[in-house]
DNA sequence: ACGGGTTTGTGAAGCCATTCACAACGGCCG
DNA sequence: CGGCCGTTGTGAATGGCTTCACAAACCCGT
C-alpha cells in the first residue's frame, strides 16, 4: 500500500539520501505508514557508519534508541563470565533492533556488535516514544514485531531443550536459509561455522562433525566462510522427527 | 492510579461476582484503565472452571482468545514427538496468558494445561481486537506485557545455553521463590521436582541429585511436594559466578 | 607470490548428564 | 487403616558432547 514514492524529495529535505531511505521504507514495519509521518520519523534518525567488530551497545546500558541497519549486519549476542558466548540473532540490512529497551525503557537484554562494516540509522527514545502515541497503527506494528520476536525465540528454547545436536543445528540451517531463499535449489548461507556454533549453543568441532556428515550424503555443501543447504526437506523431516535419525 | 471502585456495582450489571473481578482489576495490566472501559472489557468474558489437567488448548490450535487466571495455575508447555516435554512458564491467579496468538492472530506456540482445578476468564479475539485499538493506553500495555516476556524468554535461551545444570536450576529457583516472596527467611515453592526439572531442561534424576547437595550445605530444604530456599544470596552468587562453583 | 590470520578438519580422552532399574516414602481415598 | 499412586532417593552403566591439541586450507593485503 502507499506504494513508495514521496521518499524522493520533500519540502523539508531529509538529510539523508533516499536510496538509504528506501531500503526503510520498503520495511513491513514501516511500509504501510504515511508519508509525512515517515518524513518526520527520518528527521529524528542518526545516520551512523561502523567498521566490523565494534560494539553498539552492552548488555546492561540503558536502552534509549531504535536502532534500523541500512547495510551490513548485526550481531546480537551475550556472554558468559567464563568466555563462553552465545548469538541470539543476527540482523539484517532491512531490519531493525533494539525494540525491546526502547519500548519499555529498560536496560539492554544482550550485546550487539557490527559483524562486518556496517551503516545504521540510530532513533532517539525521548523523540520516538511521543510520535509513537501519536500513530496508534504504529503502535499495532509494534506488537506485531513484538510477537513475531516472542515466537523466534520461544521456538529457540524449545529447540535448546528438546533437540538434540542435529536437530538444532538442522532448524538453524533452515531458519537461516529460510532468509535468503533466492533459488530453489542451492540456498547459500554466509556464515562461519564458528558462527553456527554459537547460535545453536554447541561447540564449533560438534558442528563441524555434524556438518561434514550431512555433506557426505549429499544433504548440504560446505564452502569457506558458507554453507549451501541441498536437500532443505530432508532436514526438515529430521527436525520433526525428534532427530536421532539422520545420524 | 484511579484507586479501586467501580467494580462494586455498575448499572449494566456485570455478570460476574465483584470479588473475582477484583482480581484482575488490581493486576498492572488493567490497574490504570477507565473504569467503564473495564466494565466494558468484563462484558466480553466468559467465564469457565476447569479440572486438574484439562487442556486449555494445544500448540497449533487458532489463537482466538486471551484467558486471565482468577485462581489455580496453568501450565505452559511444549513436547517433542519422543515424549520429553518442557514447561515454558506457569501462569498463577491475577495473571494473563495467550496474548501472542490473540495480538498477531496466528496459531498458539505451546499447549495450556490446568495445573491444577483453576477458574478462568476468556476474553474472545473478535471482540477484544476493536476494543484494543480504540484504547491506545491498553495497546501500550500489551507492549509493556511484550517486552517483559520477551526479556523473559531471552533470559531462559541465555541460561540454557550459557548455564549448566547448577546454574540453571538455581536461576529457576529464584525466580519461583520470588514470586512468592513472603517471609525473608523460608521461602517455600510447592512444586515438585518433576516440574522443576522440565522447567530447566534436564531429568529429574539429575535435579534431585543438585538439590539433595544443596540440602546438605544448607542452602535449601526439600519437603514433599516443595522446596524451601533458605540461601537465596548464595543461590545468586552461584548463578553470576557462572556455576561450577557450588560443587 | 608470500605470510599471517582466520576458517576448517580430525582424533583421543574425559566428563557431565542421561538412562535404567529399583526401593522407600507420603498422602489420599475408599 | 490399608492399599495405591505419585513423589523422592540412589547407584551403575552408557553415551553424546566437550576439551584439547594439532594440521591443513583458504583469504586478503602488501
Amino acid at each position: 500500500m502507499t506504494g513508495a514514492p514521496s521518499i524522493e524529495r520533500t519540502a523539508g529535505a531529509p538529510p539523508f539520501s533516499s536510496s538509504k531511505l528506501a531500503v526503510l521504507r520498503k520495511h513491513p514495519y514501516f511500509a504501510d505508514l504515511e508519508p509525512d509521518a515517515f518524513d518526520q520519523l527520518c528527521r529524528y534518525a542518526k545516520h551512523v557508519t561502523l567498521k566490523r567488530g565494534t560494539t553498539i551497545f552492552s548488555k546492561g546500558d540503558p536502552g534509549n534508541s531504535l536502532i534500523a541497519v541500512i547495510s551490513g549486519t548485526v550481531k546480537i549476542s551475550i556472554s558468559s563470565p567464563e568466555g563462553r558466548n552465545a548469538i541470539l540473532n543476527l540482523i539484517e540490512a532491512g531490519e531493525i533492533f533494539g525494540e525491546i529497551a526502547l519500548l519499555d525503557g529498560l536496560s539492554r537484554t544482550a550485546d550487539a556488535i557490527a559483524n562486518n562494516n556496517c551503516e545504521l540509522f540510530v532513533i532517539d527514545r525521548r523523540e520516538f516514544i511521543p510520535f509513537v502515541r501519536s500513530q496508534p497503527a504504529l503502535a499495532m506494528k509494534f506488537i506485531e514485531l513484538l510477537c513475531t520476536r516472542l515466537r523466534r525465540t520461544s521456538d529457540q528454547v524449545e529447540q535448546v531443550i528438546l533437540q538434540d545436536l542435529p536437530g538444532r543445528l538442522a532448524s538453524a540451517l533452515l531458519r537461516l536459509s529460510d532468509k535468503h531463499k533466492q533459488e530453489p535449489q542451492g540456498r547459500t548461507i554466509s556464515i562461519t561455522q564458528q558462527e553456527i556454533s554459537e547460535m545453536v549453543g554447541m561447540t564449533r568441532e560438534s558442528i563441524n562433525k555434524q556438518l561434514r556428515a550431512w555433506a557426505a550424503r549429499g544433504w548440504v555443501r560446505l564452502e569457506h566462510g558458507a554453507i549451501v543447504v541441498l536437500k532443505p526437506e530432508t532436514l526438515q523431516a529430521l527436525v520433526e522427527a525428534g532427530a536421532n535419525v539422520g545420524e
